[in-house]
Parts: structure tokens; sequence; C-alpha cells
RNA sequence: CGCGGGAUGGAGCAGUCUGGUAGCUCGUCGGGCUCAUAACCCGAAGGUCGUAGGUUCAAAUCCUUCUCCCGCAACCA
């Protein structure tokens, strides 16, 4: 049988300023489920990227003196540079300005125009001149611009809708039948009830009053507007509409689409629609996740209540970021975010549970048996649930993932090394080692924990990478294969390992 | 009556569908151990499960009332 693909996507973000610990949350989470897939032997596509256009980087440009092209291209080559440096493997990063999307959307755009998807209309809001601005009632303050708290005037422009509503009927059916398109389930219910039931507005789908967007072909005063730009992105990075289209047939569609709670609206309704008005399946699943919040509130460019990731990647290193955004969020809820918090977890779970572990290992291998690693087999009952355990993630770990819930997966991880720890207590090695009798029995019990580590570790590669990799390179194996995981006892009898290192530094907590 | 989520020991959460001695992680306190990164292992303290009422032999769990917090409400991960 071929390899199984999967195709994962983030958002596309909007770079109107650099990104922040919530970006970074999202897009790790993504990367976990692509490696451990890629891991587990499936061709992964995994897309990430930004959406570039629109009315807000347009003026965030002129403000800074500088064209949008110039002013996205610097916050994209600072996104790159994060992404680097969190270990982020994504396979493609699609720009919104990138040739190949603009050609798509222009091509899709026009195909739903002549079959009556798109019309031309006029859109009526309520514009806050001095800001550049639509608003709608609800956001309104007092009746006022929100920004600056003056005046609005309702003004309308010409501009082209998708209807929406056609596709209503067929929306709900998809719904119906298959449950596990939006999750978590509750989303499911808050989208039918506020905005199918009551009737679907159509989608303005282009402007006229700003022109940094893509232009639509057949009428050059416009251009493209928000969601058909953005949501396209999932297709057009396969190539769809282009003259090589082997992605999108390979790739498409997609098993998930990992969204922020807040965009889970455009993604189950907007998405499916075009893509039905398109004659194209729809993704398998659209996952909302929720959100890191800061002291109960959300991370806000306005409130500035946040730090560039990279001083937490400076500060903690790569690692903790990931583990602690992977363990702390659970699934489809928000999670609290606090530098605090990321030390304790930290402190906790990697320096006392695992690193600590690993240390203590490789140096009793060290010191008793020069660092020799041989299984005599000399088994006890006691070795018996340790080993059950680990052999048991061959099952566990997999099937959390394939349920998005990165935190379970590790934690069924992180359970079994804290087994090893006890099983240490257990069996005493350093008493072993004083008695010239029970030399075999000691190997065994070091043979026992040495192996654990390395399926622990085998695992381990799709969350926290680079620790995976020290590990590995202190037991001296190459057995980090997916299978190899599978079987209890591959670490090979006269492997010498490498001198144990630090794998986590603890953190202390500053002083105020 | 716009829709939805939440309130459980000091902190963060599970348990609620399918009623039956309230559980996990962290923190605190006590003990053990010495291979190890003040780590590891064991034990303990600490909760009238937001409020008021109802159903029941029995309610964190089911029903009703109220209070508070949060998200969405048609461009903020």
């Amino acid at each position: 049988m071929e390899n199984k693909k999967f195709y994962i996507t983030t958002p596309i973000y909007y770079p109107s300023a650099n990104f922040h610990i919530g970006h970074c949350y999202t897009t790790i989470v993504c990367d976990a489920i692509a490696r451990f897939k890629r891991l587990a032997g499936y061709d992964v596509f995994y897309l990430t990227g930004t959406d570039e256009h629109g009315q807000k980087i347009q003026k965030k440009a002129e403000e800074a003196g500088v064209t949008p092209k110039e002013y996205v291209d610097e916050i994209v080559a600072n996104a790159k540079d994060l992404w680097k440096s969190l270990g982020i493997s994504y396979d493609k990063f699609i720009r919104t300005t990138d040739e190949e999307h603009v050609e798509c959307v222009q091509k899709i755009f026009k195909q739903l125009y002549d079959q009556g998807d798109i019309y031309k209309g006029e859109y009526k809001g309520l514009y806050c001149t001095p800001c550049e601005s639509f608003w709608t009632e609800s956001q309104l303050v007092d009746g006022k611009c929100p920004d600056c708290g003056r005046e609005v005037n309702e003004v309308s422009e010409e501009a082209y809708f998708l209807k929406l509503s056609n596709y209503a009927d067929r929306l709900i059916k998809y719904y119906d039948e298959h449950p596990d398109f939006i999750e978590p389930l509750s989303r499911k219910n808050e989208m039918i009830n506020n905005f199918i039931k009551p009737g679907l507005e159509d989608l303005c789908v282009s402007r006229t009053s700003f022109d940094w967007g893509i232009p639509v072909t057949f009428d050059d005063k416009h251009v493209v507007y928000v969601w058909l730009d953005a949501l396209s992105n999932y297709i057009s990075a396969l190539g769809y509409k282009s003259d090589d289209e082997t992605l999108f047939n390979k790739y498409w569609p997609a098993d998930v689409h990992v969204v922020g709670k807040e965009i889970v609206r455009f993604h189950v309704i907007i998405w499916p629609i075009m893509l039905m008005a398109l004659g194209i399946e729809l993704p398998k699943k659209v996952f909302g996740h929720g959100w890191l919040v800061i002291n109960g509130g959300k991370i806000s460019k306005s409130l500035g209540n946040y730090k560039d990731p990279r001083e937490y990647i400076e500060s903690y290193g790569v690692d903790p970021i990931r583990y602690y955004a992977l363990r702390e969020v659970p699934f489809g809820s928000d999670g609290v975010f606090s530098e605090e918090a990321l030390i304790n977890r930290t402190n906790a779970d990697l320096v006392n549970n695992l690193g600590n572990l690993v240390n203590r290992t490789i140096s009793m291998t060290k010191k008793y048996f020069e660092g020799m690693v041989n299984n005599p087999r000399v088994n006890e009952e006691i070795d018996n649930d340790l080993i059950a355990s680990t052999e048991r993630l061959f099952e566990a770990v997999p099937a959390k993932v394939d349920e998005l819930k990165v935190g379970e997966a590790l934690q069924e991880i992180f359970d079994v090394l804290k087994k090893a720890n006890k099983y240490i207590d257990d069996t005493t090695p350093w008493i072993l080692a004083k008695d010239e009798t029970k030399q075999d029995r000691l190997r065994t019990v070091l043979y026992n924990l040495l192996e654990t580590i390395r399926i622990c570790s085998v695992y381990l590669q799709a969350f926290i990478p680079e620790t995976a990799e020290k590990i590995f390179r202190q037991l001296n194996t190459d057995d980090k294969e997916f299978e190899s995981a599978k079987i209890f006892g591959l670490l090979k009898d006269g492997t010498v390992l490498n001198e144990p290192e630090h794998l986590f530094d603890r953190i202390e907590i500053k002083e105020d």
C-alpha cells in the first residue's frame, strides 16, 4: 500500500505587525502533528503563510513610509526567521502576494462570476472617514467609531457579492452527514443558530475604496476582498488552476484546517460554500482551537501585553516553549500563558522528570559499566509494568494525535517517564551495584531504563525534536524510526553511551 | 428573552452525557533515598463542587431560580 497522505494547514496570519506567542502556539501545534504524521509514515504536506492584502496593511505601510509589499516583506522575513527558531517544519509558506496565488484567485473569482455565484451589488456600511474604515453596527462604541470615537456616516460603494444563501441547505446537510467536520462540536450549534438559521447574508468579496489587493480581472476598479482571497490559499498553494495540479490532486482535500476559534465561522461557512460552488471536495475537518490568554485576557496588539516570542526562546530555549504550547492548552479551550507557568512546567516536566531521568540513568551506566549497554535479561516481576506501559504507547500516542489531543499524547509519554523514575527507586541500582552477584540484574535494570528512554524519545521527536536528538546522541543509537518504538529491546548490546549532558537547565524564578 | 462556554482544596484542570465513599498536575508540610539537575520515591494536610430551591434512599452530576466571568454577534492566532 502506498503511503497515506496528510494535509494540514495553519491559518494564514495577517502580517500587520510581528507575530506573538499566540501565532506561535497554533503553528507549533500544527508542526507537532505534521512531524508526528511524517514519523508515522504519512506523506505530509504542512502549509502555513500570510494573508497580506487589505486596507489595514496599506495604511500601516503608508504610516511607515514604505510600499505595502515592502512592509509585509519585512514582517514575513521576520516570521520565517521566527518559525526557523521554533523548528517549524512547514512544507510551504504561502503568501497571498505570490504570483501563483494571485492568478488562482483571479480565476476563481471569474469562474464564480461567470456561473452566477458572484454578482455585482452595492455595499452599504458605516464609514469613519478619518480612519478610512467600515464598521458594523455592533462594532460601534456609543454609536461612534471604535478607533477614534468620531461620528460615522452611512455610505455605499459598488461591490461584488458571493451568494451564500443558495447553499445554506446543502451546508447543513453536510454538517449532519459529517459529524466530525467541525470540532469542537460546541461550535457547530453556534454556527447554525447564529448564522445559518437566521439566513446567510451574501458576502462582500470586492472593494473599490482601496487598491492593495488582487485586481478583479474583468473590472479593474475592484480588488478582491479578504476571505475569497485568503481562504483560497489552501488550494492555490497546491497549484489549483495552475499549469501543474499534481500537488492539488495528491493532497486535496485537507485533512484538517487548524484555526483560531474566532475564524471558525469563515472556515465552516464561507469556505465550504466556495468549494461547493467550485465543485471541489470539502476539507475533512476544521478544528477551532482555544487561545493562549494572558492574565485572563486575550493577547492584544493594542494592549501590548506580550513580548516578542524570541525573548522567550532566548531565555528558556526552543523546546520548553514548544512543550508548553503543546501541553498547557487543553483540547479546544483556552489556556493561560504566563512566564511563571512556563517556568513551572519546564522545571517539573522537562527538568525534573525527563532531564533528570536521562541524566541519572546514563550516569549510572557510565559509573557502573563504563557506559556499556548490555541486556542479560535477568528480569523480575517489577519490570513488567514498565515494559508494558512503554509498549502501550505505540497505540496510545497515535490515537491521541489523531484526535488532535497533543497535550494528552504528551501526558501518555510523561506518565511512562514518571514510571521509569519510580522504577529506579523500586529497583535501587546503587544497592545492586554493591553486590557482586547482582551485576546482571543491574545490567538488566539499566537496559530497561535506557530502552524506555529510547522509545519515549522516538515519539518526542515530533514534539521536542531538539531534545529527542540530544537523547539519541547520548544513547548513541540510530533506532529512532517510528516502528522501532513498537518493540521493547531494540537497543543493541555492546552500545557504548556518550557522555551525559544536561538536557535542560533548571530555570530559577526571578525574585521581584 | 440574540447564541454559546464557564464557576470544583492556594493555582490550573478532570469528573456532569450514563446520579452511588470527590480525582489529577503544580504548590505546601512531613518522611525516605543517595544514581541524579535542592532532583527522585512515599505519605499527609487542604474542597459544605458559584447561589437558592426541587426530584431522589442517594445530587458536583438531573430540573428550576439567581449571581458572576468569558467568547461570538458577519475583517483580531
